[in-house]
DNA sequence: TCTGGGGTCCTAGGACCC
DNA sequence: TCTGGGGTCCTAGGACCC
């Protein structure tokens, strides 16, 4: 998907598209996830500080991520590839490989190209965004295809092109070649995809150890025997915070380790998942980090076993001059926990657990009681959150402070940017509101093909999407102007 | 300019075992 | 008596990706 956080943002509210946005956590430390392609003009991009994305780009529409909403998108977007093939292999929320041949989705170029055409057709049509597909022989060169094909085309790397085309690219154009390694090489005087496959494979071992030497060779010569694997098992589940503030108490950093233990467990728990290996993250006032870990003789998703071991980890670590951030985690998952094994055996744990209140769900409880306690429930209004008003309708929050929130009233349907109004923000004819479906629900068609119906395998069938297909998918998408939907 | 959050994979040393 | 070789597990750190 092309700047996907961003442009599914245009797609949600029409005042936005064509203009510069800017998706990331609004905060003081926070950094830019998604930049739309108006904002990457003025030179803003992905892991920039948004403080400096704001210099550059001061009139910009500044949001924070959606997660939910974009994960609904996505999971259309994977829909479409699964119907396209059994092996979907996805990388992120926004990206997947699919093996076109095991689906029998295409067998030669014609047929691939002709798939991708319609992927991008039915991705358009279903979720009002655009996507861009690369096609090739592998996983990597697909994937160095679909960066060219971006925004909002498809390129084709054709059987036997690969080498040539390869070659005069920089190293950083291989995916496992990031800032480090770029300046490694580059010091020992290789820049180019070609000049790695010069240097030979013992040359590139010797620079960057076993693994990486040899696989950037095999990448050099276009040589990627990767099969596309669908499912593939989670090995670890963490979370960390920044705070906006490095924190000094010992005291606090002990607290925010027990809710962060906490909230992994919980992620944990809701994944059906245990893990033996409990770790601590620690970032401290100057950026250095270090992680501690331990390891259990068997694996547990108890709250209370992991905020021990997260408080005896946080023990041998000095935190004298303040830390920026703190994460647990857990690896070495199972599906099962011992603590189940023994309970089966002895029959009696789970009513214990029933008697005794669950430390995660106290936990839950105290913070929402100390919530409650908070000043006379000043409603927070997020800036780009949806809203309902219930004489204007829907909308989304512009912005909010000293007591007003401002909304833009307008639908992904609206034709035009919507009117703005301005509310005391405990108005209580406002409400927060779900985000609405990017695409009208298509009026039903008595013959016409259904998305939801998975009876479609063979790429001769329609596709579900009007003939008026986009303009730009003639191949080289990489050099005209971004059209936005 | 001042650096998010959630992951994966690799390396290397030491303990331990046979 | 003065020290082999191979394998696995654990821990810590780092590169990389989106």
């Amino acid at each position: 998907m092309d700047a996907f956080y961003a442009s599914a943002e245009q797609a949600s509210k029409p005042s936005l598209r064509g203009k510069a946005v800017v998706v990331g956590g609004l905060g003081p430390r926070g950094v830019v996830a998604t930049a739309s392609y108006e904002a990457r003009v003025f030179g803003v991009h992905s892991a920039m500080p948004m403080a400096q994305a704001r210099r550059l780009a001061p009139n910009a529409a500044y949001l924070v991520p959606r997660g939910g909403f974009y994960k609904s998108i996505s999971e259309q977007v994977m829909g479409l590839l699964h119907a396209l093939s059994p092996l979907v292999e996805p990388l992120s929320m926004d990206e997947a490989f699919v093996d076109l041949e095991a689906g029998g989705a295409a067998w030669d170029e014609t047929s691939a190209r002709l798939a991708g055409i319609r992927l991008r057709a039915d991705i358009r049509a279903v979720t009002g965004l655009t996507g861009s597909v690369g096609l090739a022989a592998s996983k990597m060169l697909a994937k160095i295809a679909s960066e060219q094909a971006k925004p909002d085309g498809l390129v084709v790397i054709e059987p036997g092109t690969e080498r040539a085309l390869l070659g005069p690219m920089p190293v950083r154009t291989l995916p496992g070649v990031g800032p480090a390694t770029g300046d490694h090489l580059r010091r020992a005087g290789i820049s180019t995809v070609d000049e790695l496959a010069e240097a030979g494979e013992d040359e590139l071992v010797r620079l960057l150890g076993k693994a990486h030497g040899h696989a950037l060779y095999a990448m050099a010569l276009a040589r990627d025997e990767r099969p596309v694997v669908a499912e593939r098992e989670a090995k670890s589940v963490s979370v960390e915070d920044t705070y906006d503030v490095d924190i000094h108490d010992r005291g606090r950093v002990g607290t925010e380790v027990q809710r962060l233990a906490d909230r992994c467990v919980r992620r944990l728990r809701g994944a059906g998942l245990s893990g033996r290996t409990i770790v601590l993250k620690v970032r401290r006032y100057d950026f250095s980090t270090l992680t501690r870990s331990e390891t259990l003789r068997g694996p547990t998703d108890d709250p209370g076993v992991v905020r021990e071991a997260a408080a005896r980890l946080l023990d041998a670590v000095d935190t004298t001059g303040g830390v920026r951030l703190l994460g647990v985690g857990v690896t070495g998952l199972a599906d099962f926990t011992q603590e189940d094994l023994f309970a089966q055996a002895a029959g009696e744990l789970a009513a214990r657990e029933a008697a005794a209140p669950d430390p995660v769900e106290e936990a839950e409880h105290e913070s929402a009681e100390q919530r409650r306690e908070e000043p006379p429930a000043e409603r927070h209004w997020t800036t780009g959150h949806d809203v309902r008003h219930a004489d204007f309708g829907h909308g989304w929050v512009q912005g909010s402070g000293l007591g007003r929130v401002t909304v833009r009233f307008e639908t992904p349907q609206s034709e035009q940017p919507g009117r703005v109004r301005t509310f005391r923000t405990d108005d209580p004819a406002l409400e927060p509101a779900d985000p609405l479906p990017l695409v009208a629900p298509a009026p039903r068609r008595p013959d016409g093909p259904d998305e939801e119906s998975p009876d479609r395998e063979s790429p001769d069938q329609a596709s579900s999407v009007p003939a008026s297909l986009p303009k730009s998918w003639s191949g080289n998408g990489s050099g005209g102007a971004t059209s936005r939907p």
